[in-house]
DNA sequence: AAGATAATGTAACACAGGTTACTGAAGCGG
DNA sequence: CCGCTTCAGTAACCTGTGTTACATTATCTT
């Protein structure tokens, strides 16, 4: 598990931290498709990727979602952070896209390594930059781009953090993590097909040409 | 001025830390309508909003436009601080909405009081929360809400800015910060004029029930 | 294998919002 | 005062996307 973090984190990490973090963190795994946190609940550890991948998106009381970003290896999730810090319930939920094996620090220590390790200071915001990069990144997306440009980044994204090309997800689910509607992703679905950029199947997706 | 800082920062700062921003922050007195930040400049220090407001928006290469947040009293641009920490270039633009005081603090002091005094770690994880909820809070509005609502919720938002029942800007501009065009403003504005919120004039807009 | 269920295909329609084009009105400079 | 420029009003039209409704197909159950 060391020598895991260590190949991650070692650039950036001091070597006490690093021991450190290997001490006082839990190390798990998570199976693709469990729920990592849910919205409501308070925080108490912030995760540190080893391997995978993890979604996070905004839930709504009418059930609507948005999809906000991918947290990655060599990453944290900046919402927790903050809701860390703040001892605030969070505002999201967040899925294992794939499996995926991380590092859990409990709250006290973020504070306190912020104080004494220049190198979590620079991992942190530097993280927060990226979080915000992205979700501004979202918000482009959706203000200027069209629904099948949209799709075609989505599928893009999906292959390339499952690392494959065949993408297992219903029409429906595609729909509501882009906020649009089962009929209109079926039919921007069929032209990409139509276009030979992708192969349709029930339940999964083949990228050809995209 | 120490008097100004201490009213509005002192339950967050400790006493040293105030009489460090006063001696190495520089004031600086700026007319509504002062570009602060322009794309593409390095930044070497933040601002502590002391009165006034600020408007911070992306623009792109096609001069399109979309307005992100506002900074206000007490408050610190979270995208300065990134782009400080970094040493990367600004992606936003910052103007000031109306006439503003602020105190410039360098870089340098920025991280070195990260270490130094909780009261500022606080302050400035406080305020990239702040940020980062006000940009999904913009991306819910662009994403779920219809034209005519974000234009309501701009204009009582310039009002409450501002401290006036008057809005001092044309329909194209209001359309570029909306990312919209001024056609489809001026149809929505009438839209409201009839129900009785406002009254349009040249150049400007008084709200009277919204 | 029959029936149930979930996923997908497709057509018809509704509507918000963008575009083009033209008009008139307000304000400014000479 | 005249002409120019900027701003605002309005109509006609187009397109992307959401909605409803129904048909078809694949998969699972029993």
């Amino acid at each position: 598990m060391l020598t895991d973090l260590q190949a991650i984190y070692g650039s950036l990490f001091e070597a006490t931290l690093l021991n450190e973090i290997n001490q006082v963190g839990t190390y798990r795994q998570i199976k693709a498709g469990t729920e990592v946190i849910r919205p409501g609940e308070y925080i108490k550890s912030i995760p540190l990727l080893i391997s995978g991948a993890i979604k996070v998106l905004r839930e709504y009381d009418d059930g609507e979602e948005l999809l906000l970003y991918y947290v990655e290896q060599g990453n944290t999730c900046s919402m927790s952070m903050a809701c860390c810090t703040e001892q605030k319930r969070s505002t999201i939920k967040a899925i294992a896209e794939v499996d995926t094996l991380l590092i859990m620090i409990p709250n006290q220590k973020l504070e306190e390594w912020i104080g004494k390790y220049p190198g979590w200071r620079s991992f942190i915001f530097a993280n927060y930059q990226n979080r915000m990069e992205e979700v501004l990144s979202s918000l482009e997306k959706v203000a200027f781009e069209r629904l099948d440009e949209r799709l075609e980044e989505y599928l893009r994204e999906k292959g390339r953090i499952s690392g494959e090309n065949s993408i297992h997800q219903t029409h429906k689910e595609i729909a509501d993590e882009l906020h649009s509607s089962r009929v209109v992703i079926s039919r921007l679905l069929k032209k990409l097909e139509k276009m030979g950029c992708i192969e349709l199947h029930r339940n999964h997706i083949e990228i050809i040409d995209l």
